[in-house]
This record gives C-alpha cells, structure tokens and sequence, in this order.
RNA sequence: GUGGCCGUAGCUCAGUUGGUAGAGCCCUGGAUUGUGAUUCCAGUUGUCGUGGGUUCGAGCCCCAUCGGUCACCCCA
C-alpha cells in the first residue's frame, strides 16, 4: 500500500458522527443573532497582512509570530490567513461605507487561523462567530450584545458560565497609565522575569496579566487602572453595569482582564467556564471605538466580540448536550420488482418534504432492517415481491410499540405527515 | 520554543520475569422460506508508529526518530 497522508498538525476533519451537534450549535447561534437584529457578512480568509498588523497590533503575539502569512508568487503582495475577525469586517465596512446610513449590527462565522501549539480547546485551524455593532456610542449596545450571549448559552443547554468585566480605558487614559506602569515595573526591574522585561516598552499592560508567581506580589501592588480612568470611561462603564443589574446578568469585576488585541478600549468582558481545563475563555470582546478610522473610515465607535466555537462545542459535549439527524423514512427494497420501484417511491416522498434514506446494494430483509434501525429512521418502508405486486408499500414505526400497516403510497404519505 | 504522558485490529483497550498477538465493541452470515433495536452460534479484521541495537528469540529491554495528547505562554 502507498504512503497514507495525515491531516496537517493542528487542522483536523470535523466528521459525520460530530456534525449534528455542531449544526446546533450554528443554528441556534443563528437564531439568536437574528433576533436582536443582527445580520450576517461574509469576509474572504485571505486578507493584507498590513491590515492585521495594524488593527491587532505589531507587539501582539498574534502578529510577532502566529500569523500564516506569505507572499504572493504571482505579484508579491503581502498576505495573510485570518487570525480573527474583526480586522477583515472593519475594513468592509469601510470599502462599502456600510455605516453612510446609520449604525449596522453585523455577524459572522468562519474559520480562523493562528500557528500555535495545539492543545485541548486551541487548534491552528478554529472557528468563531464573530459580532460586531458599528456606530453605537452609548454603553447599551455593549450591554445588549452581552446580553444576546447570555441568551445563546442558555439556549444551548449551557450553565455555569461566568461573565467578567472591565474597563480598560480609553487611549489617552491608557497611555497616562502604560507611562505611571513603566515607571513603576522599571522601579522593581529585579523582579521582572525575561517575558516582563521584553514587554516593558512595548506591552506593558499584559505584564500585569502573567501568572509567574515571582511577580505576583509586585504586580498585587501596581497601579490600577481603573484608578486612571476619566469620567466619561467611569460613567459609560456604570451604565454598562446598570444594564446588566437590570436584566439580571450576573458579572465579576475583573480589574486584571486586558485584551491580547491592541483595538480594544474601554469595555471588555470574557465569558469563561472551568469545565475545559486551561482553555477557559469561551468567549471575549469588547469596545474598539478608534479602529474604525485607524483603517481609514470616519470616527466610528464600536463594539464586538468573538466566541471560540471548538470550546462551545467541548462545553456542550461535558454538558451531555447531543444531537442527532434522523432520516423520516428508510426504504427497504428486496427483489428485483421493488427495486425497480423503489427510486420512485422515494422521490414521491421526498417530493412530499421528507427525508428518505433509499437502501442501496441488496441484502435480505433481515439486514436491510438493521440498517434501517442504524439510521435511526422514524419509519422502515418495506417494499417486496407482495407490495410491488399490489403497488403498495408496508410502513413500519421503529419506535417500540408501533404497529405496521400495508397501505398505499397516498396513505403512507398522509400517515408520515402525522 | 519548553516540559509531562501516550503510540498494539475501524474504535476502546489487555498483553505476566523476553518464548506462537488477544478481548469487547463494530462489521458479515446464520438460528427464523419477508422484518430491526434483547438473545445464541460462526466468521473477517494487525508492518504491535518507524528505523537501528541487544538476544537463540523483542509488542515487552536500549538508542534514535516520527506522531498524538495535555500543560507552560498566549488567546476565542
């Protein structure tokens, strides 16, 4: 036998038997999005890598060494596997002018693509939906898409999920901070480990985010932002919290939540659960209200966030949460007679709206039944020598209990419908 | 980039101090002349990840290598 080929490290075959429940998972995520409004673009996964470099930032680990990026053979351009969506939505809607008329909520899901090391929740190749509102200034458009969240797990069956929150300021307020936080890393660079020290001057904020024990006390002690932040941040973040009490969402005040992403200010909040091992963070967002005219459109507040599916799916998956497909009919064809029939048949259902699995390849009627058990068919429609002769069909219920009936195809029909 | 654990049938795994490669599930056929999901009987399934070494003899011991997985880091 020849060599076999194996899926690249890192990109992996979503098959058959895993399919049903990742359907669930869109179309509730579907659903939901539509009813608040929501409405679905479609991005390409290629973009310019200058584009990612200058919305996630070129001292995020994304961009210094994750990105699959190349150069195009034909005409040496630049280019880029998405390693998330935002970037690639802001800048349709800055090609199309998508906000000319007003705001615009806007949805989408695909595949994503960063080179880290595989593990448990984190793949090369992994799927989000992304969400994002444009033209929003006030907090309850932060509030409403937290909310939908909030709404999508509990339709999915998930419980258990904590919200966390903060507010990392705007840019202005964020730059007095990273000044006062490298002023005072520098006056206890003794305790800095080689990571800290290498984000110093260009990062510092996620310093504040490592889990080096040596740190922790120092890192205990910093500057906080929030003592930073100005009125109009404190108040767009009380009115984000209002919200919230009102409608009942519970949330955490998590002073050390930063994003890994440059666009982010103000508002950003994690949904996260402990049920995944490391990978926790099954969803995250926030507020990036420059990035819009950073990629060259007009000033454009906005807010979005992404939800890393791979980890909903293994979080329905701990939750016992399944789906099945299951064919309405499967149809049990035995002698040539029935055969000739049985493509007709079929289609007469189907045309009816059913879903028909048609036994293909012979077998007795003993094994053309456990297939049709297998399928897990609602319905084994069995047609013989006798049916065929008598253009007749037998309907059985799979279901413990049912009793079958040899009736025609009309009735057959009529009695799927019930 | 670094570290722990694991590679035996399609799947889940057992395999004794080194002595002829196994079980369950699945699949196929039968017990019942045309009926599944319970039962019984029979049958098929292998480069023991790969390459070297030690040995009369290696799935087992040694070395190398590849792959998987979990974790650090970072993120969704």
């Amino acid at each position: 036998m020849a060599d076999k080929f194996q899926s690249i490290k890192g990109f992996y075959d979503i098959l058959p038997e895993h399919t049903p429940l990742w359907q669930k998972l869109e179309d509730t995520a579907r659903r939901v999005l539509a009813q608040y409004g929501y409405r679905n673009i479609r991005m390409p996964i290629v973009e310019s890598t200058d584009l990612f470099i200058r919305s996630v930032g070129e001292h995020t680990d994304i961009v210094e060494k994750e990105m699959y990026s190349w150069e195009d053979q034909l005409n040496a351009d630049r280019l880029t596997l998405r390693p998330e969506g935002t970037a690639g939505c802001v800048r349709a809607v800055v090609e199309h002018s998508l906000t000319y008329n007003g705001p615009q909520r806007l949805w989408y899901m695909g595949p994503m693509f960063r080179h880290e090391n595989v593990q448990k929740g984190r793949q090369r190749q992994f799927h989000q939906i992304g969400a994002e509102a444009f033209g929003f200034t006030g907090p309850d458009v932060d509030a409403e898409q937290i909310i939908m969240l909030a709404r999508l797990w509990r339709e999915l069956g998930i419980t258990d999920v904590e919200l966390q929150l903060n507010s990392i300021g705007d840019a202005a307020e964020r730059a007095g901070f990273r000044q006062a936080l490298i002023a005072y890393f520098e006056s206890h660079a003794e305790l800095l480990d080689e990571d800290a020290k290498r984000r110093l001057h260009t990062n510092p904020l996620r310093i504040l985010d490592s889990k080096n024990p040596r740190m922790q006390d120092m890192i205990e002690a910093a500057p906080r932002l929030m003592d930073s932040l100005g009125e109009e941040t404190r108040s767009h973040f009380a009115g984000l919290c209002g919200v919230l009490d009102a409608a009942g969402i519970a949330y955490t005040l998590n002073p050390r939540l930063v994003r890994g992403l440059d666009y982010y200010n103000r508002t950003v909040f994690e949904w996260v659960t402990t049920k995944l091992g490391s990978q926790g963070t099954i969803a995250g967002g926030g507020r990036y209200d420059s990035l819009v005219e950073r990629l060259g459109g007009d000033t454009t507040p906005a807010c979005g966030f992404g939800i890393g599916l791979e980890r909903v799916f293994l979080l329905m998956q701990e939750y016992g949460i399944e789906a099945v497909h299951s064919p309405d009919a499967y149809l049990v064809n035995v002698g040539d007679a029935a055969s000739g029939q049985a493509m007709g048949v079929a289609e007469a259902i189907r045309d009816a709206g059913f879903t028909v699995v048609l036994h293909a390849g012979g077998g007795s009627f003993k094994s053309q039944m456990k297939k049709a058990d297998r399928s897990n068919a609602r319905y084994a429609i069995i047609i013989g020598d006798d049916e065929a002769q008598a253009n007749e069909v037998t309907l059985k219920p799979m279901l413990a209990g049912g009793e079958q009936v040899r009736v025609n195809l009309q009735t057959a029909i009529s009695t799927l419908k019930s």
